[in-house]
DNA sequence: ATAGGGTTAG
């Protein structure tokens, strides 16, 4: 019974296996010969675009209004061609032979420029020094526009246009830069072109003032300063962090609709908002589209690829990034290696991120940090302890540079691999050091490893001794704290933290409310639910109307369903699964079997449960992975009770069925493999533990069928 | 940070 909790709540497990709904590679050709095609078919389309409808009509748009969007330019192709696969493209092309693109008479509009914005030379200004200690007199300054005043009262110098930019280019926060600019602008002095802009810009976007920096493009416009490429990828950029993509994305349409062509650095600025937006076949279409163009791109580009390719886990995707460096001749740095890593790690990959950081040292460069942050996350998430320990022993003896961040990872490792010792030595370490005392992170991560493991008493511990060292308790922690006490039926302390953990400023969330439920499904009824229920009541009212709801047995199913739904529909997508698998453990240990049921069939209906079940002709499948010990059970009723309406029909049956549990490669959720083989057993069920995979459960029709005509003799006539 | 783009913990 121990087991349900960790199986219901085991987070990381969900999340892990919830890439399989990530999108495959749409691209499965060999990458140069996609590009040809890619490339032959945004010329024909390109020629065929009219103009653009909507014409700029500010200041700028005057000389070159003819030119389309590029998103006009890429729209018939993302709509009519690159959705669909390359067997639908490869008769189109070839009933096409007449396509313009043959014809070598007509330029490929180039889509980027290939110089890079020229910077003006700077040159020697003797007053450097007296200036640099004037700026850093206003960055000193009392922010209040009397104080910014009376100080502006002693420049040192004439404000030139050059000292002016010097001064403007040192102030920060941005309030002081834009007061600067602003103070400029009423003395008159000269005008101020597009470098005060961008140099202003650039200040507003480090306080991601999207607004301010709006209105001072809207301003050039009125005025008729010009907007270059670096004033477009200040804004761009910015509405990237402000995550406002839509803004960005109009941005760069309006500088082409103007007639600049972006330079590199604008293009891969943009290349990263596609990606932002998840849009793969605008990027892939830029991205070969300015290949077309003659773009070397450079390890800043195969950056933005490499991790649009491992938010969407794709391992091809990562695979043709790197087979396009190497065409491209560009050395990946590493930032690039870096990216990659994480990439690899988030396509799931462990094997080949592994080799790819071998590469990376191979190649005399020395990992940072951040790439053994990322290695260190993926070993653990892996459970890959033998990698783990090795690279931490490489840290050590190659003394490879450590912050906080990397110790904090270690610890989380730890939790998943269970490394106890480990995390307490390292734990103390920070303990030691200056710069990397425990912070809040570094707590949570101890009170997973504690709580994982069950080791209660120690987890208390650090709970007492946090507020002590002055480190708040966060949300996960409590969480682990409480799925600790709660597997170890400590109904009283797991109170009194919930209590106190509220007190000291946690606001519950989904993910401790799901494992509210999973305890209550441990508790007796009576004295202890009541407990659990006053935690939950404080968390999440509704979820405990809900759970009475489940035992009336009068509640309509209609009734449950839409109760059911209005819950989810508050509850975060990654909480959804657990919740219902906990209502599922809840409804079995109460002994209403039926109610179960209903919450299964409403779990799939809803979409939660997807691919549970599996069949081909030879074999029917049941993936129980991503279920409860409770709901597993549930689901494995529900199969059988439907192949056995099956085998009533005499319908066709194939020779194999299996249900898969999964091994559990987590040390402390190991569960369901063992509680589902028992179960198999005291049903007496002719399942039995496929020898050559770990957690799949396989059964013939034969031996099913006569089981089933040995259970219920009355049906099997 | 020296007018612009990329990596950065659960």
């Amino acid at each position: 019974m121990a087991a349900s909790v960790s199986t219901a709540l085991d987070f990381h497990f969900t999340i892990t296996h919830s890439s399989d709904t990530k999108k495959p590679f749409l691209f499965s050709l060999p990458p140069r010969q996609q590009s040809t095609k890619r490339f032959t078919i945004l010329c024909k389309s390109s020629t065929n675009t009219k103009s653009s409808p909507d014409v700029a009509t500010d200041a700028e748009a005057g000389p070159l209004p003819q030119n389309p969007s590029l998103s006009d330019q890429l729209k018939p192709l993302s709509l009519n061609l690159l959705s669909k696969t390359k067997e639908n493209q490869q008769p189109q092309l070839h009933s096409k032979p007449n396509s313009t693109w043959v014809n070598p008479s007509r330029p490929k509009r180039s889509v980027l420029s290939l110089q890079r914005h020229k910077r003006s030379s700077r040159s020697y200004n003797p007053q450097l020094r007296d200036l640099k200690l004037f700026s850093q007199k206003l960055n000193d300054c009392e922010p209040s526009e009397i104080a910014l005043s009376a100080a502006l009262q002693e420049i040192p110098h004439p404000p030139t246009r050059d000292n002016a930019l010097l001064i403007l280019n040192r102030l920060k926060p941005w309030q002081k830069t834009l007061f600067f600019f602003n103070w400029l602008k009423t003395q008159n002095l000269f005008p101020l072109e597009t470098i005060f802009y961008n140099v202003t810009m650039k200040s507003l976007r480090f306080g991601r003032e999207y607004q301010l920096i709006e209105d001072l493009s809207r301003e050039m416009i009125d005025t008729g300063v010009e907007l270059d490429n670096i004033t477009y990828s200040t804004i761009i950029s910015c509405a990237k962090r402000c995550n406002l993509l839509d803004k960005a994305v109009e941005w760069f349409e309006r500088m082409y609709k103007t007639g600049l062509m972006p330079d590199e650095i604008t293009y891969s600025a943009v290349l990263d908002v596609y990606a932002k937006l998840e849009k793969v076949e605008e990027v892939l279409t830029l991205y070969e589209r300015g290949r077309a163009s003659g773009w070397k791109p450079d390890p800043v580009a195969f950056c933005v690829l490499g991790r649009m390719f491992g938010e969407a886990g794709d391992y091809d995707g990562i695979r043709y990034v790197l087979q396009e460096m190497k065409s491209v001749g560009v050395e990946p740095n590493l930032v690039v290696y870096n990216t990659l890593l994480e990439a690899m790690g988030k396509a799931g990959k462990p094997g080949l991120a592994r080799s790819l950081f071998e590469e990376m040292v191979a190649s005399g460069l020395t990992p940072t940090e951040k790439t053994l942050t990322a290695l260190v996350k993926i070993y653990g998430k892996a459970r890959w302890s033998r990698d783990a320990l090795q690279l931490w022993e490489s840290m050590r003896s190659n003394k490879w540079p450590m912050d906080f961040i990397l110790y904090n990872t270690l610890l989380s490792m730890c939790a998943d691999l269970g490394l106890e010792e480990e995390a307490e030595k390292l734990f103390d370490d920070m303990k030691q050091s200056e710069e990397c005392r425990p912070d809040s992170w570094s707590y949570t991560a101890m009170l997973n490893v504690y709580g994982s493991g069950g080791k209660v008493e120690k987890a208390m511990e650090l709970f007492e001794e946090m507020p002590e060292s002055g480190v708040e308790l966060n949300v996960m922690g409590c969480t682990c704290l409480i799925q600790c006490l709660g597997r170890a039926r400590k109904i009283d302390d797991l109170v009194r933290v919930f209590s106190v953990s509220i007190k000291r400023g946690i606001v519950p969330d989904d993910r401790l409310c799901g494992c509210l439920l999973s305890v209550l499904s441990l508790c007796e009824e009576g004295e202890e639910v009541d407990k659990v229920f006053a935690c939950l009541e404080k968390a999440n009212p509704k979820l405990v109307s809900f759970v009475k709801l489940l035992g009336h047995g009068e509640a309509s199913f209609d009734k449950i369903k839409e109760e059911l739904r209005l819950i989810l529909n508050e509850t975060v997508v990654e909480a959804r699964r657990p919740f219902v698998n906990c209502l599922i453990d809840v409804c079995r240990s109460r002994n209403i079997p039926e109610r179960a049921h209903e919450l299964l069939y409403l779990g799939t209906l809803y979409g939660l449960y997807p691919g549970l079940h599996n069949k081909t002709a030879q074999e029917w499948s049941l993936n129980l992975r991503s279920l409860s010990v409770g709901a597993a059970y549930t689901a494995f009723e529900e199969w059988m009770g439907a192949v056995s309406k099956v085998v009533e029909r005499q319908e066709a049956l194939p020779e194999l069925f299996s249900a898969h549990t999964g091994a559990g490669t987590h040390k402390f959720a190991q569960g369901l493999a063992n509680e589902f083989g028992s179960h198999l057993k005291e049903l007496a069920a002719p399942f039995k533990q496929s020898e050559e995979k770990a957690g799949c459960y396989v059964a013939t029709r034969e031996d099913l069928i006569s089981w089933f005509q040995s259970r219920v003799p009355s049906v099997a006539c």
